[in-house]
DNA sequence: CGATATGTAAAACGATCGTTTTACACCTGT
DNA sequence: ACAGGTGTAAAACGATCGTTTTACATATCG
């Protein structure tokens, strides 16, 4: 396999499953079989390597998003996090355990946000035929909601959630 | 000031505002005007100090959140973000840094959210006359959503949630 | 008065972290 | 054949962290 994507998915890995800080860049080196010479020369650092997983777990994450209305918006993350495991948004996670000042990850961290409430205001125009500012804030928090309460309530919350997502469309559609 | 209590609000405002990972007991030690001799007569250890803070963060939560009905609950979530800053939960972000690895930790933020839960089924409850747990994941959704995307969105997300809440509960009551 | 407790100031300890460096092996292309 | 790039293995570096300890001052109280 290519170093960038075995140094890349190991990283994922034990970002998502350990946590950024508790996974020092010497239990990344052992895990990915390379050598911290190599990996050095890869990347420039700790942070650009975790920003890099967070670009590529942005189009990971978007790639399999189904956006034609909102039952599939929330079918997808209820996929996602049952596939995944519900240990919370890890765009939120980062910044929490980098305080939001490593510069080149709150860019990234931003990016994910814009896109995010890009998607869900044009899923809320195509659905309704109007930019509703004040239903897509609605939206994005039983979004982010359900991913957040996920981690103690479990799945069920997602389907919850889709449940009032679609009560407040079909009302706004009407 | 008592040094107990002048203790716990340095901690307070630096691990809130700063991050648990990012504050070191020699910032710690620094601003609170105590030597790190007395500090650590007075709590075991960082761990020990962090699971204080989130008791009394979760006492002063709970102790300003009005739960007469959800427009009310979501009221005093919008003033508590607006004197506090919105940053996320706390209690999500300690898990993330500490990687739910700490057992006096975890306990704390598991009391916290059964508490929410419980508040939030109790307060459904009273208003609907029926216990759904549906309805009451829903507006927990709303709630951890919230506060979650208040953090790029703005307080403005919240009224939206609270908005959101009360048609649902206007509607199961009918 | 003298002992005990409790505080400060600051050095020191051991562990861990991110990163760099050294030493060496193995391909690859002209 | 040999120089240059690329890899491994492992030691080393400097910084920072949580925590403990030493040395000393002060106040309380039998």
């Amino acid at each position: 396999m290519d170093i960038d994507t075995r140094l890349l998915e190991t990283a994922e890995r034990l970002f998502d499953h350990e946590g950024f800080n508790a996974t020092g860049m010497g239990r990344l080196v052992r895990e990915s079989g390379l050598s911290s010479r190599t990996v050095y020369k890869h990347v420039t650092g700790k942070n650009a390597l975790m920003a890099k997983v967070l670009t590529e777990r942005q189009r990971r994450f978007f790639a399999q998003l189904e956006t034609q209305n909102t039952r599939a918006l929330f079918a997808s993350l209820r996929r996602w996090t049952e596939r995944e495991g519900a240990r919370g948004c890890l765009f939120f996670r980062v910044r929490a355990e980098t305080g939001g000042q490593t510069p080149e990850i709150e860019a990234v961290v931003g990016a994910y946000h814009e896109r995010l409430y890009a998607l869900i205001m044009d899923l809320v125009a195509r659905e309704t035929g109007a930019a509703d500012e004040v239903l897509a804030d609605q939206i994005l928090a039983l979004f982010e909601g359900a991913t957040a309460a996920a981690t103690y309530r479990g799945t069920t919350v997602i389907e919850a959630a889709a449940a009032c997502a679609e009560q407040l469309l079909a009302r706004a559609a009407r």
